[in-house]
DNA sequence: TATAATAATAGTAACAATTATCGTTATTGA
DNA sequence: TCAATAACGATAATTGTTACTATTATTATA
């Protein structure tokens, strides 16, 4: 179902999720969330997040494990780090012409791309 | 643990992955061998494309939901189909530079990259 | 402002995907 | 041929997520 009522766990998900910059998967939102807002309910914290990227008003990023969510819902990149499991944003610039140059090689249509490059971060490097 | 010891299991599971062109998550990779080989076990099918792609000799591949996995270890790009979930190669000429490039945008080293097209197949437009 | 309709919640059960365990079987090097 | 052990099948356990249900909160309208 869509969003039609306001809760003020919605407002906190929302809140949190925009506040911070790392991509938090549902559990740790919910931890996060659970200091401020000690009932919440972990079943809340997930169905928001799908009606929510249902919506495009956030992202959900699937790289395997559990999935993780982005306050950001204008299209960038990530990059995953392979020891830690965290995901970055990487600021590199839209490829905006990539979905119509792809149209070629697809039987079908395109409605967006992702791109997550897989690397070390720097605090697992040291 | 890395892979040593052969077995009928393992090579089953590498011929049929390569010699189909889906992109079969592990219980339909599964359920095609059960057919051929009627006492292999799922755990044997997850165990060996676990290895099988921490090696590199295939690829596995999250897009939310099961995983799936792909015979073809070279590099190339993905087409989602949001409506059936099914995954598609894309011959999207492989870019080369971008993970030189995007080493300006990241804290971190770089050592592959991956895209994935959403979009629709022609199968689910009409 | 009170009320009625119902979206959204908390708590919990159920489910799906995957991994771990463990006793047995198969592979391989000596 | 045999001993060491990787790999197996069967199944239990774990993890991540969704579904269910009775209760609470929101909101449009009287």
């Amino acid at each position: 179902m869509a969003v039609t009522k306001r809760s003020k766990q919605r407002d906190a998900i929302i809140d949190e999720l925009c506040q911070r910059h790392d991509h938090p998967t549902a559990e740790e939102l919910y931890l996060a969330l659970k200091m401020k807002m000690p009932n919440l309910s972990l079943g809340t914290v997930y169905r928001n997040l799908n009606m929510l990227s249902d919506d495009g008003t956030i992202q959900k990023i699937s790289v395997g494990g559990a999935d993780h969510f982005d306050g950001n819902a204008n299209n960038h990149y990530h990059m995953l780090c392979a020891e830690c499991k965290r995901l970055y944003d990487v600021a590199y610039p839209v490829l905006e012409d990539i979905e119509k140059n792809a149209v070629n090689f697809v039987d079908g249509k395109i409605t967006s791309h992702m791109i997550t490059f897989i690397g070390v971060c720097n605090g697992c490097l040291h």
